[in-house]
DNA sequence: TAGATTGTTAATCGATTAACAATC
DNA sequence: TAGATTGTTAATCGATTAACAATC
């Protein structure tokens, strides 16, 4: 193994759990072994990358012969930690809210919603998709009496940092913010943010992007003209 | 202007959303100029990478001063392309189609979502959230027809990459996809991925993962043991 | 003009790819 | 054993940071 002390960065964190999805598919094609050039050509990393990944966590392969499917998936699923059981609280029943509890009842196993928390009156002590709407202001002492491990922020930009802090105040292992702005949390508490709209928004770019050498001119153009208007003046 | 003929990286693009983010907060508070100094401290990437992004598309500040904010706000909206409108339509009207839904019509403007097309027969001419569910089956000559300009994803593993095929078929500058599978579109195409299980993996192994240095040592030591007893054998 | 801050080149850092010895 | 393929070191590539001349 390599790297005995040195962090593993988060892009080879963040390639992982698509190693996984693909060794599943495999998997479930009775596919026994695999090398990591026959992984390479599957997934379209190189077969160099594939290798140096898995070696951050150890040596999965065997010379010769390659990966084993079954135990290499097991093994991401343990540097993962989805051998594992989350519980999980949404803060917020918004549209946003109710967009990610019906998503999050999707999920397979090993991440179980079991509360949302609202602020509104008119939504506490209602049902979304059969999960109880509670008291925001009851938050923290539900997270610490039933240790729950993620919480989901699903508010308004204006509380998301307060919700934040109780969250982490409770205890909570994570937080996975669905808010559009950027939260501060203590180094202990793991913190993953999905900014739909930063991701929707970066589409837009790609789509107006088809020919870029194009584009790069056309801006270099009109700089000069402007440049040249200035200079005039 | 730099890179006249290069292609810009894409992280330099997945900042540009959040540039715009904070910029668009300074213009409510009525701040007028910011330096890359300031800029720095607030949004947390270092000045002289700010520069650099920014540089990538023009020169945008002025010396001695600083950048207008709503100067750099403007520049930033039509480079990502949010100065155009966007007609969407959503693939699949499951749980994560109904999650999605509910999310785009949340959008402030320059998207707009207008129609959800949907296999099963029992959904076909319902409504979700009062837009119309139609037959899958008329999704490329809808899109044709209507200049559609993204297509939304949300339909199991299986139909993705059919869901994609049609789409580009028909003519859409851009997909967004939130299945869980990897698709592949023309490069004339843009594409996202919004892969929400994968970024909740990853949010698993950092709440494991508080403490690498433990975490490796203890990696190390087994990986020493299993040597150990192979030789041994 | 003097001070401030950009735009841009050069240096550094980190991540990816290539190469190959180790070994199954 | 011979062939295949890993694990790992070395080389390359790209992205970030630092430095500073240009200039508002």
């Amino acid at each position: 193994m390599r790297n005995k002390n040195t962090k593993i960065s988060n892009a080879v964190i963040r390639r992982l759990p698509r190693y996984r999805r693909y060794l599943i598919e495999l998997d479930k094609k009775k596919v026994d072994k695999i090398s990591s050039k026959e992984f390479s050509e599957l997934i379209g990393y190189t077969a160099s990358q594939i290798r140096q990944d898995l070696n951050n966590f150890g040596g999965f392969g065997q010379q010769g012969y390659g990966y084993s499917v079954k135990g290499l998936l097991n093994e991401i699923n343990r540097i993962l930690g989805l051998d594992k059981e989350y519980k999980m609280v949404i803060a917020g029943a918004g549209n946003l809210g109710q967009a990610i509890t019906k998503y999050a009842l999707s999920l397979p196993h090993g991440f179980k919603l079991t509360k949302i928390f609202e602020i509104d009156p008119g939504l506490i002590g209602k049902q979304m998709e059969d999960i109880e709407i509670l008291d925001y202001e009851t938050i923290v002492d539900y997270v610490e009496e039933n240790d729950i491990d993620i919480g989901v922020i699903c508010v308004n930009p204006e509380n998301a940092q307060d919700v934040a802090d109780r969250l982490c105040f409770a205890g909570v292992k994570g937080i996975w913010n669905f808010s559009t702005v950027d939260i501060e949390v203590p180094a202990s508490v793991a913190l993953e943010n999905v900014q739909l709209s930063d991701n929707l928004h970066s589409l837009a770019y790609h789509m107006n992007d088809l020919g870029h050498t194009q584009a790069a001119a056309r801006e270099a153009k009109a700089k000069e003209e402007v440049m040249a208007s200035r200079k005039a003046d």
